[in-house]
RNA sequence: GCCUCGGUGGCGGAAUUGGUAGACGCAGCUGAUUCAAAAUCAGCCGGCUAAUAACCGUGUCGGUUCGAGUCCGACCCGAGGCACCA
């Protein structure tokens, strides 16, 4: 009888596994089991209709944690949801005539089918997508109660305005300062918006940043600038020949003698009653309304700007400086208005040189008469006043305190703290969102809708124009009452970061239907655990988040003051990009699935052609996109070659902060060691049931093979567990595999102790790949499921080694490896150092000055 | 422009606390097997070199140190973010 040959296929045995874990419901978590609670959190998808690479190694990474702490004895609860509103699904309603609310679950059905086939243990149960009514009424609700406790405001604020299409812009829908719709220039317009008070919480978010030790600390500083604590002074300067004040902060009043001029963005009332009898300043202020509402933009773009024709007087002389309008001051920042001082702060130079203004320097370098600012200004705090009067000779921290006080004392200001932060503006003039859950009256006062009228449903049969939102365009939409009185609701909708500031914290209890949140099941389960997502998110979802969790505590719906313990930003996935060039010149991208490349020698491209043979250039490795042609499709890879390998891949190409390239030749890599794997333990299936005896006496191969498995049980354990570096935790398992294959295989100790190393390697590799360590656990005759084993153990015994490597340097280089008995003298070392052929050559001719010895380790002589 | 991160063989990367640069893999080369190819197995694989000697070598320049990929200073290049993409 002919045997069909036991080959890996992962499109058999991955279904199969996949199914056994939803019929037991293996990864359901009800906090019961009387564990130590594990919480892992991958930020949960956008359904833009199917998953990306970037998902996947989101997912991937969480899913090997997921899986080792369960291991190592936790219950672990891991769930996952959709991000289900925002813009793509008003994009994808226009270009194909659907309702966004349809798009959207029919994208979310088959993402939960294409992240199933990749064998997550997710915690299915726990599900939430925000688009639900379930769900937003609680942060409907939530808005309300912070509106009466004060935390919520209305105010004016400028937002891209296409006048065209007549609809507020998102920045990434301008495109060259134009409508990306229909190429009208784009306009700056101010319009009421509500806004979280989000800088009453600024000190704490500052200051809790300190505990998060499981942070990465890029990510910590970038919070810390974002938020950008800064202490000066806040200073009333009078208008010439006006009752009117100009309120500025600077955070160098030591410099304030050196004010030469004032600065107030395009939209200040000072700027704009100027303008209302000067046609050449209105039009300047035109001008300036036309930039985009983006920092990078004002930052970047040429700085110019105009005389108001009114004059400042200066808080201490008196003196008058010019009022200018600048159009990289911005109305939205501070006051709207900033001192300048050209001597002492660069961009003030630049401004003051190209439009005439005086530069008075007031600080020069402690070992000069005066400060040169002829060609760049004069920008450090180690000088010494002059030019200042009564503050002369003053330091930095002298003047500063001199100034505030003297400015305190005339009345004219105070000393104040301030933020960049700026409060968080959460409404937005589209459909897809959450409905603002606010009403105007007749006698236009606003309030917040009350708390038995909620939700504010969002109606999902709509059609969609393109230019305004269907529950701005039907009038009828808005209508109700209030306290009996008629009203016209907010139709605006919530920024989407809202609801992913709160997920994590619902999914805690994501049935909850009598509350936002069940304080019980949040105090057992939060903080997160680990939280794994793209640093992309470093500043404003992470922010954001940190701040409705302080928000939620005080509302006491959850207990503790930070909702993700550890955190891990996962870089981005990349590809090849190839292009060939159009008959007009335009590049037209080729995917690189369908490039064939020819390579010399060395391995390195030297030519590429696509499907019909015409030439195409490769443009290097860049972020998998659209744009480029260059995006994988991570079912056609598991179609391919299982989920198994994908995963294999995606965890040991790169560490999983940095980015990772995506290889085809890697990925059959990833698929050649399974296949190996797979025909390695069937090799060993006859000999399962030999036990190894590690109290027997071992061959030198054995007591070396014992040790490589339990070195690699401790590299592994702590590359996974604390050094979160999965690549080298993968790369140890190989090294181990090759050695086992270098190993005897002769006797039946041998064969045990094979069989023995395998299962480990199973467990081992389980949390990476678990479908095939499944199957391979049985056929190693194990009779119950893997699932429910514990992480190996390390057996200190087994590391014993008798012999230890020493290395010999001469003046720092390399001259010899000593092999030396485990408890060598350094007298015994020396000798053996001193006495090595090349060290000897090396030192021939010289007088040894000194020797450093680091026991156990390393020995340098250094010889001159 | 500002904030943060990164730059090591042909390529992805390793080197965990300042102590052997290049683990592990991909590509490539050589051989075995095969009618042949694929697959598989074995060996080689930073530069220079006859060499397993010596020297050079971790973006560039400079510094600290017995010793620097790792620490410090300056610069160049690339990536992410900059508040209405998520």
């Amino acid at each position: 009888m002919a045997n069909t040959p036991d080959l890996y296929n992962p499109h058999q045995i991955e279904p199969q596994i996949q199914k056994y874990w939803e019929e037991h419901r293996t990864f359901h978590a009800d906090g019961k089991s009387g564990k130590k609670k594990f919480y892992c959190l991958s930020m949960f998808p956008y359904p833009s209709g199917r998953l990306h690479m970037g998902h996947v190694r989101n997912y991937t990474i969480g899913d090997v944690i997921s899986r080792f702490q369960r291991m190592n004895g936790c219950e672990v609860m891991q769930p996952i949801g959709w991000d289900s509103f925002g813009l793509p699904a008003e994009n994808a309603a226009l270009k194909n005539s659907t309702a966004p609310a349809a798009w959207t679950y029919a994208n979310i059905e088959y993402m939960k089918k294409q992240l199933k086939m990749l064998g997550f243990s997710y915690d299915w149960d726990r599900e939430i997508a925000t688009c639900r009514p379930e769900y937003y009424r609680w942060e409907q609700w939530f808005f309300t109660e912070l509106y009466k406790k004060g935390l919520v405001y209305r105010k004016s604020t400028s937002v891209n305005w296409c006048p065209h299409d007549q609809t507020v812009l998102a920045n990434e829908q301008v495109q060259e300062g134009k409508c990306w719709r229909c190429d009208t220039p784009v306009e700056r317009r101010e319009i009421p918006q509500w806004f979280l008070k989000i800088t009453s919480y600024a000190e704490e978010l500052l200051r809790d940043l300190d505990t998060l030790d499981g942070w990465p600390g890029n990510v910590k500083d970038m919070q810390r600038n974002w938020i950008g604590r800064s202490e000066g002074l806040s200073i009333n300067f009078d208008m010439d020949g006006s009752s009117e004040k100009l309120e500025i902060y600077t955070t160098r009043p030591d410099t304030l003698m050196g004010v030469t001029y004032v600065a107030v963005a395009a939209a200040h009332p000072v700027a704009v009653k100027a303008a209302e009898n000067n046609p050449e300043l209105a039009a300047f202020l035109r001008e300036c309304g036309q930039a985009k509402v983006a920092e990078a933009e004002i930052a970047t773009m040429e700085k110019k700007g105009m005389p108001t024709g009114r004059y400042a007087l200066h808080p201490i002389t008196g003196k008058k400086v010019p009022v200018m309008v600048a159009n990289f001051v911005l109305m939205d920042y501070g006051t709207g208005a900033v001192m300048a001082v050209p001597a002492h702060d660069q961009r003030d130079w630049e401004f003051a040189q190209k439009y005439s203004l005086e530069i008075i320097p007031v600080i020069r370098p402690a070992d000069a008469e005066g400060a040169d600012v002829s060609a760049a200004a004069f920008t450090e705090k180690t000088g010494i006043l002059y030019n200042s009067g009564e503050f002369d000779g003053m330091n930095f921290q002298e003047a500063c305190d001199a100034v505030s006080k003297k400015i305190e004392s005339l009345g004219r200001g105070h000393r104040t703290v301030n933020y960049r932060l700026r409060d968080w503006s959460v409404s937005r003039q589209r459909y897809w969102g959450a409905p603002i859950p606010m009403v105007t009256l007749e006698d236009g006062s606003t309030q917040p809708v009350k708390a038995g009228d909620l939700p504010v449903i969002l109606p999902e049969d709509v059609t969609m124009n393109g230019v305004q939102s269907p529950i701005k365009s039907d009038p009828e939409w808005a209508r109700t009452t209030w306290e009996g009185k008629s009203a016209l609701r907010e139709t605006d909708t919530f920024d989407t970061f809202m609801e992913s500031s709160w997920y994590y914290a619902r999914y805690c209890c994501p049935d909850c239907g009598n509350a936002m949140l069940d304080p019980e099941k949040t105090r057992f389960w939060l903080p997160v655990d680990q939280y794994i997502g793209g640093i992309e998110h470093a500043c404003m979802h992470l922010l954001y988040a940190r701040f409705f969790h302080k928000l939620l505590r005080d509302a006491g719906m959850v207990s503790c003051d930070e909702p993700f313990k550890k955190l891990l930003c996962q870089g981005m996935v990349l590809a090849d990009a190839f292009y060939r060039t159009g008959e007009d010149g335009s590049r037209i991208w080729v995917s690189p699935l369908e490039v064939k490349t020819v390579r010399d020698e060395k391995g390195r491209i030297i030519s590429a052609t696509d499907s019909q043979g015409r030439p195409v250039i490769h443009a290097g490795m860049t972020k998998m996109s659209k744009s480029k042609n260059n995006g994988i499709d991570p079912q056609t890879m598991v179609e391919l070659y299982g989920a198994d390998t994908v995963r294999l891949f995606m965890m040991s190409a790169s560490p999983a902060d940095l980015t990772l390239e995506w290889k085809e030749e890697g990925v059959e890599g990833a698929q050649r060691f399974l296949k190996k794997l797979w025909n390695t333990v069937t090799a060993m299936e006859p000999f399962k049931d030999l036990k190894f005896d590690p109290t027997a006496s071992l061959t030198e191969d054995q007591k070396n093979l014992r040790r490589e498995l339990h070195r690699t049980i401790a590299k592994v354990t702590d590359d996974i567990g604390r050094r979160q570096t999965f690549n080298t935790a993968i790369a140890a398992v190989r090294e181990l595999i090759n050695t086992m294959n270098r190993s005897s295989q002769e006797t039946d100790q041998d064969k045990a102790l094979i069989v023995h190393v395998l299962s480990q390697i199973m467990l081992l590799l389980y949390p990476v790949t678990p479908h095939i360590c499944f199957a391979l656990w049985q056929k190693l005759g194990h009779d119950t499921p893997i699932d429910g084993e514990s992480w190996p153990e390390v057996d200190e015994s087994a590391l014993e080694t008798e012999e230890i490597l020493i290395i010999v340097q001469v003046n720092g280089k390399l001259r010899a490896r000593l092999k030396v008995p485990v408890g060598a003298s350094q007298e015994q070392v020396t000798a053996l150092a001193m006495a090595d052929e090349s060290v000897i050559r090396h030192t021939q001719g010289k007088t040894v000055r000194k020797m450093i010895y680091v026991p156990g380790k390393l020995f340098n002589i250094v010889a001159a």
